[in-house]
DNA sequence: GTAGAATGTTGACGCAAATCAAGGACTGAT
DNA sequence: ATCAGTCCTTGATTTGCGTCAACATTCTAC
């Protein structure tokens, strides 16, 4: 029996375990920005019931892979993973990050088939959330169905953006959104906005942005060297966020 | 009173009117790809009378426009519409082109507001479908909740091809790949695959494709020279199907 | 610790698409 | 029929980013 060593224990159906990763959503300090956003505390002790709690996932290995059978929707616990699609070349096209208290595998609903696959991008607890369940919930409960809708409504939101990005932006601006849109998400999770370790690598930025990693790399040597950030490999400290806005060509 | 002359009689709230568009969802011919798929012909009749038909939007007529109220999701009839953002620098993004039997306006449910403007590129009838109802509609119909759920799923991954598109495919393989999804969706209603006219101008598929027109425009000429179609003006004919998905490097 | 691999940085060069520019072909109004 | 305005095409030139190459740094395993 050989072990594949990215994957070790790579496995989809992720089985509940005896030992408890996290009491209930009702204490859990994510769920002001999670799923149970808006439910009274009634209806989020439903929504806890069919979630399913399981052992983390280890840097890079698979939540679910891409034409895998959908079942779930995940929301991020802790760490943070990526999804990613591999085009007919064999390219890696990044899709998305998913930070704690992010849902993702939307995308699997349309075919029942995932769309995407999604990677640990370091050690990472997801909240399973089967979906027939879900369906069944949202039908009882109008504030979940409509907080799930919103949710979906606004994963075309950010895709969208995405896509103004790529197409209309420079390798610059793709760069500084991105810092951007990591310290926001940052400090909704009341994390600091301006010091940050990157989860990804370079090449995973580049896959995103559509950006090769050399360019990846020279666009933080010449925000380094105007000032408007600190990189230390994976460490990053925002020096100048006005800076940062202004290469990104946002309104400040 | 002025009247400008591109919006004349643009209005956002679509009045019913005593004159009958068209009958309902049963008998139309495009149940099958739209809303009512799937439902039985009892449901279809709960779902008729939600929708609301009004008279046709013509050329260039707006049916939403950004930051607007949202309030209801819309199918489209007849015609063409396109949806689009406009960035901070005053450029267009075309984030998509909705043909009949389509839906759109699911952005808008994330805030509240439409997330982008929708605009009609020819005349063109849409069914209204108001939010609220549809919501209630679906906690009723386990079939229609689910329809809506895949819905805007669909609309998850055509951007995610987007963005693939966008990032890692050039400027032959965009403008073929768009031509093969006009044809596709052509024959879904029934249309021809290979020949059709073209609702959009090429700035707009440039802004689709984040390309300058002068870029599409040569990229049309090299197709014909290479006797993959034939351009005249906006009248395509697809003369090499297969060297045509060759262009836009998919598996045929 | 140390070796090897993986990841990140920097430079030189080339190319695909943007930009600039000019002219032609439709479209619609009068 | 004519004119103005928009849309489309083609050519010449520029440029931002990709590619190729070499090297530096950080991880990982033992």
């Amino acid at each position: 029996m050989t072990i594949r060593l990215a994957d070790a224990g790579d496995n989809n159906v992720l089985k509940p375990c005896s030992h408890d990763y996290q009491v209930s959503c009702s204490n859990c300090r994510l769920n002001s920005i999670c799923l149970p956003l808006a439910l009274e505390s009634d209806d989020i002790e439903q929504l806890d019931d069919i979630i399913q709690r399981s052992k983390p996932l280890q840097k890079g290995q698979h939540l679910y892979r891409e034409s895998d059978e959908f079942r779930s929707v995940y929301a991020v616990r802790s760490g943070t993973l990526k999804a990613y699609k591999t085009t007919d070349d064999g390219r890696e096209q990044v899709t998305g990050f998913y930070f704690p208290g992010e849902i993702l595998g939307m995308d699997g609903i349309s075919n029942n088939l995932h769309a995407s696959s999604a990677k640990a991008l370091e050690t990472a607890a997801v909240c399973e959330i089967p979906f027939v369940s879900l369906e069944k919930l949202s039908a009882m409960m109008p504030t979940l169905q409509r907080h799930f809708f919103q949710l979906m409504s606004r994963e075309i939101t950010d895709d969208q953006q995405l896509i103004t990005l790529l197409s209309k932006n420079s390798a610059d601006e793709r760069v500084a959104s991105l810092m951007l849109s990591i310290s926001t998400r940052n400090s909704r999770r009341k994390l600091s906005a301006t010091q940050f370790r990157l989860p990804m690598s370079r090449v995973d930025i580049g896959n995103y942005l559509g950006l090769t990693v050399e360019t990846v790399s020279r666009v933080f040597s010449r925000m380094q060297k105007l000032e408007i950030l600190r990189v230390d490999n994976k460490e990053i400290k925002i020096l100048d966020i006005q800076g940062l806005q202004n290469m990104a060509n946002v309104a400040g």
